[in-house]
DNA sequence: CTAGTTTTTGACAACGCTGTCAAAACTTGA
DNA sequence: TCAAGTTTTGACAGCGTTGTCAAAAACTAG
């Protein structure tokens, strides 16, 4: 989209109006009357003051409005205090309580966030991107959201140029850095027994983007609960998928389409906007959820329950998972050893209208 | 004077060393044997470099895999390259939108983009945000998403301190500043007249958060579309709302509980959240849609496409604002003279299910 | 070829902070 | 009381750029 023309008035007055210099260290300092590195010290809590020259700064500092110039402290600490948040997808419902999450850390300890998102890049690109943000701009961190997060040409990179980094994935083994992620075949596991457990026996599953660790576990957990309940696992129950919504719409089209003694009963879609589709194709074609067929997906994005019916799924602790992949790397930053470290957050089943209640 | 040439390397520059100290502008003249001054003209692109010069420079630059450090060109310039986003609610579709806008525009012009979600916050503590912001990390320049962009007091610290800044928002008049936003009022007459057009009498609405300038411009369009047709505007079918999905389902017990002759037959909800609500208390209620009711929304989120039947609403280029907003902010930046210019980008009616057709 | 003008270049001082290291000021123990 | 430690403080040199200003080089016209 081109941006449109605009007629300019007239030269740039460049009206940089009665802006007030901030105050400088040196300023607090000569007011402090003790020496710019003590005030130095006091605002970077770095002990070794005594109490009394502590006050005094301290009050000097609020007296002028005084706040440390980052640029400043950048170049001379040659730290940036700042991470970035590398991501696939720019507009996903997920990465924006992944960010709102991370953000939340950061703003404890006064980092900021650079996010960047890769959705269109090819890994070359990505790599290279990345080196520019750790020379040019000195991130001082980085968390990798899926499916970077399992993509092991960029975490060598990161580790080869000696960044810290920590990984938002399901699939924490494929690597030795810091990890966060739900136990997604858990969650599938149950959410699939408690078809199981309403009576259902004749259960499929659209199968998620394979680049995605996540993928594999839910299908696993839907195995694992098939098998504990002696349900024989069908192949033409399992269909292909990508988390796209239209994967859904095909994915249901092809199942329903089977002959009706070997026609499911539920379909459980490996993501929400995936079981949308399946909705909307039931939908579009008269068939009754959850009467005739119960749906249901994963993540809970915030749709899952505008739609009617109310899509049953699971719930991940998103904001949790980046607050904490946030501490782990700023834990890291502040010297903590952290390798090998994995931690994964619970995911609860919602159960909504979409399985409504079935004789068992 | 002529500078000394430089042999090209044997191999293209792969760099495969671990944790190497970046290069410096100091090296990169002392290759080309040129003043670091001259570098940073040509890495500036300044002018007033001969263009000899300048390959030789562009060179060594290569050579070394040189990239200006932004600490030290922060400190050194006194300006951040750095736009700050603020806006209000975190987790909205409609944000990652603008966020994906904006970064398109910034990427262009090798800015970094601070965002800043104040949906907590009070006025008082934005502004002291702000401070922190300018005076901290020096952003260059603010991006305001609504409904911050009409906070007169946020506007105001602004001006004051001189920032240069965008808004994005329906409601231009309100400051002399550029802003960016979508004609609503005209979008939401469309809507309403496609619906008048389809047969419909009774339309009733549901109103967006008033603090919102959008829900007045929405307002309007609809109340313009029933007095072009000559249709009475009852208070009875307007009620209120902010946005919310709830205010959707509220919204439609409301209107249709209403006695049947006075009933509405087509419900516009000022934003897709509530028009969801509306249609998720239809479904719940066995009302058929679109048989029985009409529903239409405004803003073509995600799942307006997603839910069955599909939701007739309003696209809003967001994306397109967004990076328009950017590239005022930044052309500001660049001296450019931009005071009072608005520019509004035209909305579009998508038809979806939700208004089927209905004999006119 | 010269004087005047314009373009290109470089030396060097900021920018506002942190790191290093040594000096000053306090403690402590005998 | 003093020597030996320990804590607190300060002087000053960077950090890697850009801004300023003057010098050098390159043009131009007479």
């Amino acid at each position: 989209m081109k941006p449109a023309t605009i007629k300019p008035t007239t030269k740039p007055t460049t009206i940089k109006s009665a802006t007030v210099k901030p105050a400088t260290i040196k300023e607090v300092a000569e007011l402090a009357k003790v020496s710019i590195k003590t005030v130095s010290r006091v605002m970077n809590d770095e002990g070794n003051v005594s109490p009394a020259t502590r006050d005094v700064v301290l009050t000097a500092a609020q007296r002028l409005n005084y706040r440390p110039n980052m640029a400043a402290r950048r170049l001379a600490s040659r730290r940036s205090f700042m991470i970035c948040l590398l991501y696939d997808k720019a507009a996903s419902d997920y990465m924006v309580e992944v960010q709102f999450g991370v953000l939340e850390r950061c703003d404890a300890d006064h980092y900021s966030l650079l996010i960047r998102p890769c959705g269109e890049m090819s890994t070359r690109q990505i790599k290279q991107t990345l080196e520019q943000i750790i020379q040019q701009s000195n991130a001082d961190g980085f968390i990798l959201g899926p499916p970077l997060a399992d993509n092991k040409s960029i975490i060598n990179l990161l580790q080869q140029r000696g960044v810290p980094f920590v990984r938002i994935s399901q699939a924490p083994k494929k690597a030795k850095q810091p990890c966060v992620g739900v136990d997604d075949t858990q969650a599938a596991h149950r959410l699939v027994s408690r078809l199981i457990e309403k009576g259902h026996r004749r259960i499929a599953m659209i199968r998620g983007n394979p680049k995605h660790g996540s993928a594999t576990d839910r299908l696993n957990g839907y195995r694992r609960a098939l098998l504990e309940h002696d349900i024989p696992i069908r192949d033409e129950w399992i269909v292909g998928g990508s988390y796209e919504f239209e994967d859904g719409v095909a994915g249901a089209k092809q199942l329903l389409a089977l002959p009706k003694r070997r026609r499911p009963t539920a379909i459980f879609a490996s993501n929400d906007h995936m079981a949308l589709g399946v909705l909307q194709y039931a939908g579009a074609s008269g068939i009754a959820v959850p009467e005739e067929l119960a749906v249901c997906g994963f993540d809970d994005i915030e749709f899952a329950r505008f739609v009617w019916p109310g899509l049953t799924t699971v719930n991940q602790p998103i904001r949790g998972v980046a607050r904490t992949a946030a501490d782990l790397l700023i834990r890291q930053l502040k010297g903590e050893y952290l390798e090998g470290v994995s931690i994964r957050l619970p995911a609860a089943v919602v159960e909504r209208e979409s399985t409504g209640p079935l004789e068992s």
